[in-house]
DNA sequence: CAGAATCCTTATGGATACTG
DNA sequence: CAGTATCCATAAGGATTCTG
């Protein structure tokens, strides 16, 4: 029987594990959602979404459920009026956040060396 | 004046430096040439292609292109025919190394870990 | 050999309105 | 509050053919 992430993830499609983790985070939201998560701990849905403004509701929801699906994050569902859904990083999550590190990392000193001085070469 | 990352990478869409990373490797057969030219040196056209079997060489030359105007990768052409045309990592693709070595690592722990045992649960 | 040009399919992401 | 459902625009990726 499929699961989800046979269906999400073509393996077929994967040349290396590092793909595999591309594959994973490589979502247009889903570094800040991990990012968020990872460094100030669990979070309801609509705080997710005060804290990434320009997401909508239908984006915010797919990339959680991805996200979900790849076990990365876990979704714990409150019984209440109104609903309550909170967020969290699972242990694969929490694993993930030193490479974030080191993206944000080189991502930094990448901007700094080279897309400013493209963009302003003189 | 425009330049080309300026162009390719849309600054006002990232929200953070390691999107900025995500931006230069996130093409679908980036990670594989980047890993190719770092592991074993300055290859040709043909080489990459013939090291990538499932690429088209439309790809191929987008990826290459790509990778170029974000000064990954540098491009040598020989005035020879018929043609040759070298490429090989530049500073600061040989810096991003180590990313794609811990990106490989979690990658391949995760895969053990998750999507082995999702695709066969028993 | 190393591409350029053209055409085409599909995946990704978003706007908007509705709901238990 | 935390989503669904529907419709839509764009962009990413690919097949094929042609060329200096």
């Amino acid at each position: 029987m499929a699961t989800e992430i046979k269906d999400r993830i073509n393996l077929s499609e994967i040349n290396c594990e590092k793909e595999l983790t591309l594959a994973v985070i490589g979502g247009k939201w889903k570094l800040i959602i991990l990012w968020h998560l990872g460094h100030e701990g669990t979070k309801r849905f609509g705080e997710l979404n005060k804290l990434i403004p320009h997401i909508t509701k239908k984006m915010l929801t797919n990339q959680l459920r991805e996200l979900e699906d790849d076990q990365l994050i876990s979704r714990k569902v409150y019984s209440e009026v109104p609903p309550r859904v909170e967020y969290s990083l699972t242990e694969y999550g929490i694993s993930l956040m030193p490479v974030l590190q080191m993206m944000y990392e080189w991502g930094k000193n990448y901007g700094e060396s080279v897309v400013w001085k493209k963009q302003y070469p003189k």
